[in-house]
RNA sequence: GCCCAGAUGGCGGAAUCGGUAGACGCGCUGGUCUCAAACACCAGUGGAUUCACUUCCAUGCCGGUUCGACUCCGGCUCUGGGUACCA
């Protein structure tokens, strides 16, 4: 009997599936662990072998959780609403919700194939109703609260609106306003409140609500009508189309994760995340300390406020830039310079931020013809604008201080305007000098302090001065929530009288409805306003943009753990006994959207008293990508009477002309020989016959040589492999152990099959310890013998401890060396077997429970317990010294384990090779490592 | 530009605390079995040198620390990822 793959794994997937083998319940008294897999989006291109790479990880280590006696809830849903979904809506028609039930169910079956281990009676898909009435729910939390900065949590927006009107809003109480929109709101009394309007107190509550309306900078296409990414925004123009596209104020939702910066900066110590992972997200949420400060206009009621980490610079300062976008410019503008600064605006308008970021050799700006007074000399320093001043950090404004920063450095010297050395130290005349030491000079009162006590002065004398105080920044963002987009959630909101209000807690969920098409209306707005009467009570309309991608999955967690509660978002009783993620495995490109998102979120509703941990995942993983190889050629474009004839040309290098351009071509049929790539005519023919995108490309010769390409594995460069290939040539569990064994998982490594053959030998030969190859049992209940229980014990001990630090490469080598190991010694006892069948299951669970049962079990290998290890049976009484004269290994040495140092330096000298070895030469020193290597030095 | 990660045979990779560099697998070479092939099994396989014993060179490059460095330190090159004119 020969080891049958097809037939043992579709054997028991169903078995499991008929058992429920992996149904969890969220109440044991074994301890829980709950390791979980960063959902996917469901695309039309199905899973590819990239997807199951941190699957597969997670499955062994929830499997191996299992064996050790943990409750393990072991969860997998979808994040299924998104942009291609709709993308593909737009150009065929087919509504999403269509498309994106077909690709789950296509998903489903390929995560069926590979045999994970999930609880699929608790799978989730943000799209479906029952799920996103709790997002839904969760945004309404958000507006209904307000963030407490002396409390450090958020509250009920009630007790803000009780303080209200009691006190009234003042100087003071500024300090709880925590996002980028405190410029506009003005102090007033308890009584100015109880008379505002409906609308005033609305619009006053705005600026502390969590979930609130404001208005924000976006890169707006007017051609398609819509809101573009900084991805899709390439040289001012849309990538799709090539629509101009511009900077425009839009009134947007958003999140107020700004309030939770410093807790989402010192949350990071209590979590178990990569240090370049926590790192990521402390330079996104980007604290600095300094001081904001106040320059009076000249000439103008108003100041222009700046903050700055470098206070003691104030002496050097010899301009203001101010962002293009900046409140005051276009009222400090003096005639003379209105039209140069309005052209420089526009121009400014066309790059996205990303754009403006990008380039750091181009020094561009404008003087606006306005002066600021310097606060201590009271004298006129001019204010310019330039598009390196970003509007949404910090105030949107820079003193410039060109001798201490470089970038202030370059403007000035573009500009040519003065540059004051105030830090000794530097040159001035070749680079800016920004280091942070050195004495002050040209300073008055800051004269001969360093750098560190200037800054403190410089602070007291501000605060002294009333024009600034000492503040903290940070780089972080309030997150935009509004999408001018289709497949998403509805946000809960309908407005009355310019009011936005929100649905009762009992209206929701606010189903997304039905639309003529997936585009924007004439006049631009959202896809929504598209609805047929889509009104609140009939008179009032809903918001009309749906939530961001990232809002179904910041929250996801928590509803595994109880997937089904049409009462609540989860129970208590289930999300005290779940807690948070014990494990969490995804990609590492999440950093600084997801995984801040869901830490936001999370923090959130501990605040509010509806779980009891205020971090999602105790420890993440993040795995590396898998990379496919794409087979790229030269083509030249040809006309033959009006039709284009596109000609894959010979190897790179001959008759490459100018309008020639790369092409990925399908690797189905190219030809590998001699360590290269090849298509002849045949393949050219087939590849014609499969993709329509092919269907002008020919051959300039018979047989056309192809240069392979790492890149990332993508339907549209014809480079994805399926694992449902290699489920059906090798079999799911060869898959698991392959994609394990190919190295360590962090890594980002090209797929590539060559080795394969060697995890499936690997399983034969595992079966071939239980059958012979007529198909005879081997299996015998004789006693083990020391060498044999040592293989086992030696291997146990290596899986278990690899597991623990996810070196699955090493696992599956240590596997290898063991079979190797007992085929050698003829091993067929069931006393070594058994333990070593449990072993592989959480690698190979097919194989596995196969063997289980011909072991003459009844049930589930799932359910037995890790076999114990007994390390006795390791212990050696004697070793190999390897034997080193001056660093290099020169012979072997055996001594006891027991001899001391001395005992195996008389050793050595006295044995042969070491007579050899010194010629009788005194040794300059002598080195021996118990246990370890002797190292002679001569 | 900055931050992070990485670089080891023909290939994927191993080396857990500074201690035998190349485990394990692929590929390749030779052999056994076979009419032949496939499978399986056995042996070999970093490079140079040598008939051989041996010796030398080898973990991206250059230095350093150490009895001993893939591992630690300093400098550099390249590759991948992230990303801010962050004041």
């Amino acid at each position: 009997m020969e080891y049958n793959f097809r037939e043992i794994e579709a054997k028991w997937q169903k078995f499991w599936h008929e058992n429920q083998t992996y149904k969890t319940n969220n109440s044991d008294n074994r301890p829980k662990y709950y390791i979980l897999d960063m959902f996917p989006y469901p695309s039309g291109a199905g899973l590819h072998v990239g997807h199951p790479l941190g699957f597969i990880a997670s499955d062994i280590v929830a499997r191996f959780k299992r064996l050790q006696g943990m409750n393990v809830l072991h969860p997998m849903g979808y994040d299924a609403f998104g942009l291609p979904a709709e993308q593909y809506a737009i150009q065929t028609g087919r509504h999403p919700e269509d498309t994106t039930r077909e690709n789950i169910a296509r998903y489903r079956q390929q995560f069926d194939r590979i045999g994970f281990s999930y609880d699929w009676s608790r799978e989730i898909r943000t799209c479906a109703p029952e799920y996103y009435k709790w997002t839904q729910w969760v945004f309404l939390q958000l507006f209904h609260s307000w963030y407490n900065c002396d409390k450090q949590k958020a509250e009920h927006i009630d007790s803000l609106i009780a303080h209200f009107e009691q006190e009234g809003f003042n100087d003071d109480l500024h300090r709880y306003l925590t996002g980028d929109i405190e410029h506009d709101l003005k102090p007033f009394s308890a009584s100015d409140w109880k008379q505002f309007s409906e609308k005033e107190k609305s619009d006053v509550l705005l600026n502390f609500r969590l979930a609130y309306l404001s208005e924000a900078w976006v890169n707006w296409c007017p051609a398609m009508g819509t809101v573009l990414a900084n991805d899709e925004v390439k040289d001012g123009v849309s990538e799709r189309g090539g629509y101009p596209v511009e900077r425009k104020r839009m009134p947007q939702w958003s999140l107020r994760i700004t309030a939770y910066a410093e807790r989402l900066l010192s949350g990071l110590d209590t979590i178990d995340w990569s240090e370049s992972m926590k790192e990521a997200q402390r330079n996104w949420i980007g604290r600095s300390e300094g001081t904001s400060l106040k320059f009076q206009l000249d000439g103008h009621a108003q100041s222009i406020e700046v903050f700055t980490t470098r206070p003691d610079t104030i002496f050097g300062v010899s301009f203001l830039t101010l962002a293009p976008e900046h409140e005051l410019v276009d009222q400090i503008t003096t005639a003379e310079y209105r039209n140069a600064v309005s052209d420089y605006i526009n121009e400014a308008k066309k790059k996205s931020e990303r754009e403006r970021q990008a380039d750091v050799k181009k020094v561009s700006g404008q003087f606006t013809g306005a002066y600021v007074l310097h606060p201590f000399t009271q004298a006129k320093v001019p204010v310019w604008i330039g598009d390196y001043v970003l509007a949404g950090y910090g105030t949107g404004a820079v003193m410039a201080v060109p001798g201490h920063d470089s970038r202030d450095y370059a403007f000035a010297k573009h500009f040519a305007l003065p540059i004051i050395e105030v830090v000794k130290g530097g040159d001035l005349s070749v680079e800016s000098y920004d280091a942070k030491t050195g004495e002050l000079v040209n300073s008055d009162f800051l004269n001969g302090l360093d750098v560190k006590a200037a800054v403190r002065k410089a602070i007291e004398e501000i605060e002294k001065h009333g024009i600034g105080k000492g503040k903290i920044n940070y780089r972080l963002r309030d997150a935009a929530f509004g999408r001018q987009r289709y497949w998403g959630e509805p946000i809960p909101i309908y407005f009355k009288d310019g009011i936005p209000c929100p649905l009762a807690e009992n209206e929701l969920p606010l189903i997304l409805p039905q639309v003529d098409k997936f585009l924007p209306t004439e006049t631009g707005e959202p896809p929504l306003a598209r609805a047929a009467n889509w009104k609140y009570q009939d008179k009032y309309d809903y918001e009309w943009t749906t939530m961001p991608g990232w809002a179904g999955s910041s929250w996801y967690f928590l509803r595994y753990m109880d997937p089904h509660n049409s009462t609540e978002f989860v129970a208590q009783e289930a999300a005290n006994y779940w807690k948070n993620v014990d494990l969490y495995f995804g990609g590492a490109e999440h950093a600084t959207g997801h995984l801040l998102y869901v830490r936001f979120w999370t923090k959130f509703l501990f605040d509010i008293g509806k779980i009891q941990v205020d971090e999602p995942a105790q420890k993440l993983v993040n795995q590396g990508m898998i990379q496919g190889t794409s087979m790229v050629g030269h083509v030249r474009v040809e006309r033959n009477a009006g039709e284009e004839e596109k000609y894959i040309l010979l190897p790179p290098g001959k008759a490459i002309k100018d309008e020639t351009f790369h092409k990925n071509y399908l690797i189905d049929f190219v030809e590998f020989a001699d360590g290269k790539y090849f298509i002849d005519q045949n393949g050219a023919a087939k590849t014609r016959a499969k993709e329509a995108t092919f269907r002008n490309y020919h051959l300039s010769a018979d047989r056309i040589e192809l240069t392979p390409a790492t890149e990332k594995m993508s339907k549209s460069k014809f480079n994805v492999v399926n694992p449902d290939d290699i489920c059906d040539q090798y079999g799911a569990d060869t898959l698991r152990l392959y994609e394990m064994f190919l190295g360590p998982l962090e890594q980002h490594k090209p797929w590539n099959t060559n080795g394969i053959s060697g995890t499936y030998n690997f399983l034969r030969k595992f079966w071939r310890l239980f059958y012979d190859q007529s198909g005879n049992l081997l299996l015998n209940d004789a006693s083990a013998e020391k060498a044999e229980l040592k293989v086992l014990h030696k291997t146990l001990k290596k899986i278990s401890e690899d597991i623990e630090k996810f070196a699955f490469n090493t696992c599956v080598s240590s596997f290898m060396i063991a079979v190797n190991e007992l085929s050698d010694l003829k091993c067929h006892k069931r006393t070594i077997l058994e333990p070593l069948v449990i072993a592989l299951s959480p690698f190979a669970p097919h194989i596995a429970e196969e063997l289980w049962s011909k072991l003459g079990h009844t049930t589930s290998v799932c359910l037995e317990r890790f076999p114990k290890i007994d390390t006795s049976y390791l212990v050696e009484d004697t070793f190999d010294y390897p034997v080193q004269i001056n660093g290099k290994m020169k012979f072997k040495h055996t001594a006891s384990l027991q001899d001391t140092p001395a005992q195996i330096e008389a050793g050595i000298l006295a044995s042969d090779e070491g007579q050899k070895y010194l010629e009788g030469k005194t040794p300059k020193k002598f080195v021996v490592v118990p246990g370890r290597i002797v190292n002679i030095v001569v």
